[in-house]
DNA sequence: CCTACCGATCGGTAGG
DNA sequence: CCTACCGATCGGTAGG
């Protein structure tokens, strides 16, 4: 008499946080809306994670996962710094728009989880991302291929020139791919 | 007898409001805790902004006036596109830490505002902000000191670059910002 | 996984 | 008719 288990519940729940949590921030979203859009109780979404704070956990390090999947393959296919990062913003713009303003707007959002949650998110957003990309650019600055700067804060401006991108529609997001690119590598002056 | 206005207080409460606004985001914060910080009840807050929605609009607006106004500095003092954007950077960084990182939270937040306060915001937001940055990247193209970009595209990159530095502490902003143009304007390779 | 609820707090407004 | 508020409470919704 057991009632069957929807294993696909739990995914249509991380998948409608995030819609929603990229929509309108932690507190800009509801879990009645989450139980509503799938037409489940409010209770039932409690069945599968603890609390909202649990949930939005697990909608990030998510996520990071899939950054993380996509930095092994730059690093496996390319070889040069810039190689890798440029393969590394395509394929970010080849993500949903959802998946790529999750990793915007996270940095912003994480002071409304607990104080846990938000050290095991900083933890894997270190592990998983930002650590990785600062590893690319340690060893294009030992390759001779850039300048000598600190490479985590070439990490931070390289994701923040993204940033701006990390929210769009966007039609044409392979020319403005390769024009930050270009500005990011080579300089907005004119070359003499 | 008539008691006597105290001009402060709509100041004191822009004053709280945007240090809270930045802090927690438009439904991160109560009008109940502006009132307690300041002392006064709540609806002595309405007295000066018709609801919460409005109190956000003003600070806002606020913000973005005295923006316009540091890039009115940027073009009397600076004659080339370079050494004005670099000032503006400076400016910025000079700024107390909340006024920088109000401009960077405002893209993400106006969603939680009423249709019309997010078309005056997105208005003054293009003629006192970007639409400023842009106008100086358009007269820097003209005069052959940048590549000839998407002048809007490169407003983009160019704020893109600095919004991770839009909420920091903040000890050594001016070394950072001096590594941020750099590669802005030169690029991340090495030169050959 | 549901119905049925709770303590609290939300933004906003009543009369005085 | 104005200002600068107060104590109390409105209808709804938050997480649980």
């Amino acid at each position: 008499m057991a009632v069957v288990d929807s294993p696909a519940l739990k995914e249509q729940i991380l998948s409608v946080a995030a819609r929603l949590f990229v929509a309108g921030g932690y507190n800009g979203f509801s879990m009645r809306q989450i139980a509503e859009e799938l037409g489940v109780s409010k209770p039932a979404l409690y069945y599968h994670f603890k609390d909202k704070d649990d949930l939005i956990l697990a909608v990030l390090i998510a996520a990071l996962e899939e950054y993380n999947q996509l930095i092994n393959t730059c690093i496996v296919c390319d070889s040069s710094a810039r190689q890798r990062l440029t393969r590394l913003v395509k394929s970010i713009f080849d993500l949903a728009p959802e998946k790529r303003a999750l990793i915007r707007i996270a940095g912003q959002e994480i002071v409304h989880l607990s104080p846990l949650s938000r050290q095991t998110f900083n933890l894997l957003y270190h592990e998983k991302f930002i650590g990785r990309i600062t590893q690319i650019f340690q060893d294009g600055i030992q390759a001779g291929e850039f300048m000598a700067v600190d490479p985590v804060l070439a990490t931070r401006i390289f994701l923040g020139m993204m940033s701006p991108f990390f929210h769009l529609p966007d039609g044409n997001a392979r020319h403005i791919s390769d024009v930050t690119l270009s500005i990011f590598f080579e300089g907005a002056l004119r070359h003499d």
